[in-house]
DNA sequence: TGTCTATGTTGACGGCTGTCGAATCAGGTG
DNA sequence: CACCTGATTCGACAGCCGTCAACATAGACA
């Protein structure tokens, strides 16, 4: 298979999705388009994958190199793939091996909801 | 009943928590921690419900200032529970009204956690 | 005291989600 | 081609979670 599907919210370049969280009330919509990136990173382990991808030399990981999270090798992969659908992370096989790598600009995003509101 | 325990990590004043994800891979404990934020967000009547707190004048908010969103009382009394317990919020009574404040360091640690790992 | 309003708690229900083993797919190698 | 390894998908199960109605609690006020 190829491609799973993305959210068409974190299309564009910069990503820029919703408000600060503290300039006004989220609307049902809104929330629920930011919801889906914050679930994807309460979970521990999508935590510690993702940190790990984050965290590797090149911004890319295999799967084989960060798969030792303390379940199975399925489950490594279902994780992978709710990043890969809240659009935290982007996949690409060479070869034998497939590689995650992190989406800066949705990750840049998601910081700019806490930190703006955090300062004001 | 007064309070509902409180994640020890979460104490310290500037609320350190953990190195930004593309420091390193975050160990389970780190994982665990953090995963519990980001969950407390990862739900569309939570987000809501904070965005409204966090965008209320004065930074607080009484619950019946912003329980209109779309499911019954007792479910955002829950929410708003599941916000404080992860560190988000602090509630206190005066009176007759419950006011739920947010708790800007921790917004701001988690903040960091995310745009540190994006500017990197 | 009693009553009204504002929140929180309880108990139950249904759906979602994390987990695994087994099967399957993709690519490399012989 | 057959075979092996890396990775995903499938099918199933248990536990968690969001939701509600009903009940309980806290404070204000008469």
């Amino acid at each position: 298979m190829s491609n799973v599907k993305m959210l068409p919210v974190l299309e564009p370049e910069i990503a820029p999705c919703c408000p600060p969280l503290n300039e006004r009330p989220l609307t049902a919509e809104e929330a629920e388009r930011t919801a889906v990136m914050f679930k994807a990173l309460g979970d521990p382990v999508r935590l510690r994958l993702f940190s790990a991808v984050a965290s590797h030399e090149g911004g890319e990981a295999c799967v084989c190199d960060i798969s030792d999270v303390g379940v199975s090798q399925p489950t490594v992969s279902h994780h992978l793939k709710k990043l890969k659908e809240a659009g935290l992370l982007s996949s690409e096989r060479r070869g034998t091996w497939v590689y995650y790598r992190v989406e800066p600009a949705v990750l840049a995003a998601m910081g700019a909801l806490l930190t703006k509101a955090a300062s004001a």
